[in-house]
DNA sequence: TTCAATTACTACTCATAGGTAGAATTTATA
DNA sequence: TATAAATTCTACCTATGAGTAGTAATTGAA
């Protein structure tokens, strides 16, 4: 029950970047480093972000990534649409694909709190919110 | 974000187990066939089950398996426990290993409350608890 | 123009979850 | 005792997530 790594990096990644609004353009190699995070690895998820336009790049030397957009326009939860780990309205937490209000599964009750409550944490929380809190990691 | 199969599986089979608790033994075609289950895989997950103590299986002619205990004495966070898809106390949402009240990841506080909420839900419910409830599934 | 720093692309490897196949073992019943 | 119905064991296959490697393309600056 966690998310992907994937989906843990790009979070860590755009929030770091979230946090460093004043530089213009932040590199590969400054992320990886500040967040170790693989290099290689971070590159490829940072052109799937590009891809999915929550950032832009820029290639070439002086090159680097920033936000396409204010950081308060930016969801944890688009992320997590970005890697198929955001958690849907009709979700059922025992994989029961026709699980609802008609025919439900054991846990169908028991479940529903939880799961606005992630559901809420994922989609009012924006790059603005969370960056800069705790560590810088 | 979301169980894994096994989990998931292992769950509905002893929640089907304890709906069914007149019937002694119940064996595995009669799981696979009403909570459409692959049959090789579910004896997989019953074995497994059988080695944590969670059920006891009667090798040979009209055996099958059944509760080691009484089903209000069995936690679906037990059986989470076991394939290791738990949510522990200090699990960080963004996958940080040293996560905690001195240096903390930038969602650590917006994920307080639904994971106590999910941890509740989990170490709450008992096989006794959801047995019957919704759909025969 | 050349070079170095950067992102993008293609293709691969490795580990693990999910699932399958077949034979071995056990045991009640005919 | 022989058989059939059941679990268990061992080994495998397949799909996917995670991560790596090498090269191509781009571009600012010397």
């Amino acid at each position: 029950m966690q998310l992907s790594n994937t989906s843990q990096y790009a979070i860590r990644m755009l929030a770091y970047m979230a946090d460093k609004k004043d530089s213009p353009l932040i590199n590969a190699t400054e992320l990886s480093e500040a967040l170790h995070i693989p290099y290689k690895f971070l590159t490829k998820i940072m052109t799937e972000l590009v891809k999915a336009d929550l950032v832009v790049s820029v290639r070439g030397r002086e090159g680097g990534y920033s936000l396409s957009k204010k950081a308060s326009d930016i969801k944890v939860d688009d992320i997590l649409n970005i890697f198929h780990d955001s958690i849907q309205d009709k979700q059922c937490v025992l994989g029961i694909g026709f699980c609802n209000g008609m025919c439900k599964c054991a846990l169908h009750d028991q479940w529903m709190e939880p799961k606005i409550l992630l559901q809420k944490m994922f989609r009012d929380s924006s790059l603005e919110d969370i960056a800069g809190k705790g560590c810088k990691i």
